[in-house]
DNA sequence: AGCACGCCGACT
DNA sequence: GTCGGCGTGCTC
């Protein structure tokens, strides 16, 4: 370490906390001082009220705001050395940005092992490597001991030695291993377990990269001309145009020059293929942050990127606060993706972090998508992004149109009408597969009484209860809440009780009985439930024999389906005319994301969209000129409504069991922030409060005040002046609230 | 968020 | 007689 003697100790340590609290908590200086002084970044446990914590020293001074004789000391320095600069750094933007707690938002960025005050260490394990005499030299005698002689033999044609475990797979011993160790002829190392296999010199592909069409080729010159600096791209590329390849090329240059990559992608994007396809194509670790990792390798995960020994970082939403010691890029797969906002708590979204991330380290940014989020699509149209387009499909065939098809007047099976079953069946009899996605899991969406009209409704949610067949009974997907089916109406008494409308469960067992002699295989997240379950389906469905998929939108995303050829949306219409204003543009998304999985390979495909609203202009203008066009056009009807991107959202939620306490609170907090607004001339609009679209939910009463701002720094004053307001009111203490800023959906 | 303290119901 | 219900208050 350098020299710290000069840096005078402070007398004022500022310490986030683990608490939901938005501030720090002074301590004193106490126990060993560590060895490069008291600094920023540096773990510390502190006694917080009647218990332990750990937390973090985020400020040193000489002053407090309380007498400096009652502050507590910390109990202990847990690091020697501060946390990583960069990690830092992003979770003070971070809950600045997100008007959160600083010391929830540091813990929730940080492997639960440093949370629980262990070391930030890899976990070592042990190689075994002949010693330089012994390499030479004939070694002596070892005739009494043939299986050491044996073992000797094995690690001299490995001269970077071997591992125990790979030892101990050729039936050697430990204590074999001990004996030649013991006689001077082995040496016994210890490196992390993330450690690069040594003789690592070799070249960084270990296989060829896949020629560039004309298009990709241009965006990955793009890329390249500037590795040094911020430079935000949106990769925008229909489905199948090869996006993934030029993240691997730009990939390939970033860890060339010995920087390290950390790519996003969306939840259910981190699937055994493009791992496969990461891990096949460098010779380099590809170190992957998914829920399945215990705490320990998590830690040795961080550890290796923070250490930069990993060249090569992917993960989902929380892999954002991955610390890399040599950022070099920062690859945003699927930007568009509903995932990348985490919906609860630190309402943060990783997209806008790798933006901000990527801006302060200075190094290229690429947002990746078919289907660009309007925000993302604004930027770059205004020319913030650059705007790289990729619009030729590998297989050369053009993306499938959608066919609208009017489902007025017409009768449904399954929730599927004739002409559509009859396009199913000439699709099998050709040989291919079909894909029918319908967007609601269960059998039918409600159990009604066809006496008098009532329908199954859940007790705690103001929603309808959903039919389920396997197994049969009543289920709320807003709420953990279960009901056996009645026999009959509560309300009339009626036997005439009858599903109403199709999910899955429903259109999947039609689609049985029509095609006996064809496998139909239903994705929806009660199928999938066991791990792998998916994977198992997709793998048999890739040899090819025709079938039919009937899923939701699990199966709209990434998945490659090279032998479907016909693509049939059951439903376009949830998003038409919903009241959340990005309803749809997410179903825009969805609906071409979708007709992407159309026709991938050999055959062109065809997609047909049920609908009872055939003549609605964007659904047409969807169907007709595609995603891109319809975007464009939301986009200017968004700056009309003075909507997101052309204005800056935060969205209070407050939520209780009991009605009065949201509506009182509510309406006091917007009340108190309109006068401040006034009293201040702040430019910021304040909506409500109004309660949000399912009120109740899981008994609890919801209710929201909408922000608006043009200019980002006023809704930010605003935000931190309501969340001080709240802090500050005894009666905030008895609702739960939260401020979400840049809200992705007002429900 | 935790975790206490603090006053009112059914039980080892 | 006490175990424990969750209201209220505090955490440097």
């Amino acid at each position: 370490m350098s020299d710290t003697s000069s840096r005078p100790a402070p007398r004022v340590l500022g310490v986030a906390v683990p608490s939901p609290l938005r501030r720090l908590f002074d301590y004193r200086p106490g126990g060993d001082p560590p060895a490069g002084g008291w600094q920023p970044g540096l773990r510390v446990r502190v006694p917080f009220g009647r218990r332990q914590v750990v937390g973090v020293i985020l400020e040193c001074r000489d002053d407090s705001a309380l007498p400096l004789a009652t502050l507590k000391p910390v109990d202990a320095c847990l690091d020697d050395a501060p946390l990583p600069e960069d990690w830092l750094w992003l979770c003070r933007f971070t809950a600045r940005y997100y008007q959160h707690a600083p010391g929830d938002t540091l813990h929730q960025a940080m492997p639960a092992l440093l949370r629980q005050g262990r070391a930030l260490e890899a976990r070592t394990r042990e190689r075994w490597r002949v010693t330089a005499s012994a390499a030479q030299e004939v070694p002596p005698g070892l005739a009494r001991a043939p299986r050491q002689a044996e073992l000797l033999a094995m690690l001299r044609q490995h001269p970077h030695g071997l591992v125990t475990q790979a030892v101990l797979a050729q039936s050697f011993s430990r204590d074999q291993l001990k004996a030649l160790v013991d006689k001077g002829l082995v040496e016994r190392l210890e490196e992390p377990r993330t450690a690069t296999p040594a003789g690592q010199a070799g070249p960084l592909l270990a296989e060829p990269a896949l020629p560039l069409q004309r298009e990709q080729a241009a965006a990955l010159a793009a890329l390249h001309e500037q590795l040094d600096a911020f430079h935000p791209c949106l990769l925008h590329g229909v489905t199948g145009s090869g996006k993934t390849e030029v993240y691997l090329q730009l990939i390939e240059a970033v860890v060339g020059r010995g920087r390290q990559a950390l790519v996003l992608v969306p939840e259910i994007g981190l699937t055994p293929q493009t791992l496969a396809r990461f891990r096949s194509r460098f010779r380099v670790p590809v170190v992957a942050l998914h829920s399945g990792l215990t705490d320990h390798e998590r830690l040795d995960a961080w550890e290796a990127a923070a250490s930069g020994r990993a060249p090569i970082v992917i993960g989902t939403r929380s892999a954002i606060f991955t610390p890399l010691a040599r950022p070099g890029a920062i690859i945003v797969d699927e930007e568009h993706d509903g995932s990348f906002k985490q919906q609860e708590g630190l309402r943060y979204h990783a997209r806008d972090l790798a933006v901000a991330r990527a801006h302060r380290h200075g190094i290229p940014l690429v947002l990746g998508s078919a289907t660009p989020s309007l925000e993302t699509l604004q930027r770059a149209l205004a020319g913030d992004y650059r705007h790289l387009r990729l619009t030729q499909r590998a297989s050369r065939h053009p993306p499938a149109r959608l066919e609208l098809v009017d489902l007025r007047g017409r009768p449904r099976r399954g929730g599927l009408i004739p002409p559509v079953m009859e396009a199913i069946e000439s699709t099998l009899a050709a040989g291919h597969q079909v894909l029918v996605f319908i967007n609601r899991r269960g059998f039918a969406p409600t159990l009604a009484c066809h006496a008098c009209g009532w329908m199954a409704e859940c007790d705690h949610c103001d929603a309808r209860m959903t039919l389920h067949r396997q197994p049969p009974l009543l289920a709320c997907h807003h709420c953990d809440r279960r009901r056996a089916l009645p026999d009959a109406c509560p309300d009339c008494g009626s036997a005439d009780l009858r599903p109403l409308g199709s999910g899955t469960e429903r259109t999947e067992e039609t689609l049985a009985e029509r095609f006996p002699e064809t496998p139909v295989y239903r994705i929806d997240r009660d199928s999938t439930r066991r791990r792998d379950a998916l994977e198992q389906t997709l793998t048999e469905v890739r040899r090819g024999a025709p079938c039919l998929l009937v899923g939701t939108q699990m199966l709209a995303k990434g998945h490659h389906l090279p032998h479907v050829t016909l693509v049939v949306v059951v439903n376009a219409d949830a998003g038409l005319y919903a009241s959340d204003f990005r309803a749809l543009e997410h179903s825009a998304q969805l609906l071409e994301q979708v007709a992407g999985r159309a026709g991938r390979a050999a055959h062109p495909g065809r997609v047909l969209v049920q609908t009872l609203h055939a003549d609605d202009p964007n659904l047409r203008l969807l169907a007709a000129r595609g995603y891109d066009a319809l975007a464009e056009q939301l986009l200017e009807e968004r700056r009309a409504a003075l909507l997101p991107p052309f204005r800056h959202l935060a969205l209070l939620r407050l939520e209780s069991p009991r009605e009065p306490a949201v509506s009182e609170l509510g309406g006091r907090a917007a009340a108190a922030l309109r006068e401040h607004l006034a009293q201040r001339g702040l430019e910021v609009d304040c909506l409500g409060p109004v309660p949000a679209p399912m009120e109740r939910r899981q008994n609890r009463y919801h209710l929201q005040v909408m922000l608006g701002a043009e200019k980002r720094s006023r809704l930010h004053e605003a935000g931190a002046w309501l969340t001080a307001w709240l802090e500050a009111e005894p009666a905030a203490r008895r609702v739960r609230w939260s401020l979400d800023i840049d809200p992705q959906t007002l429900s």
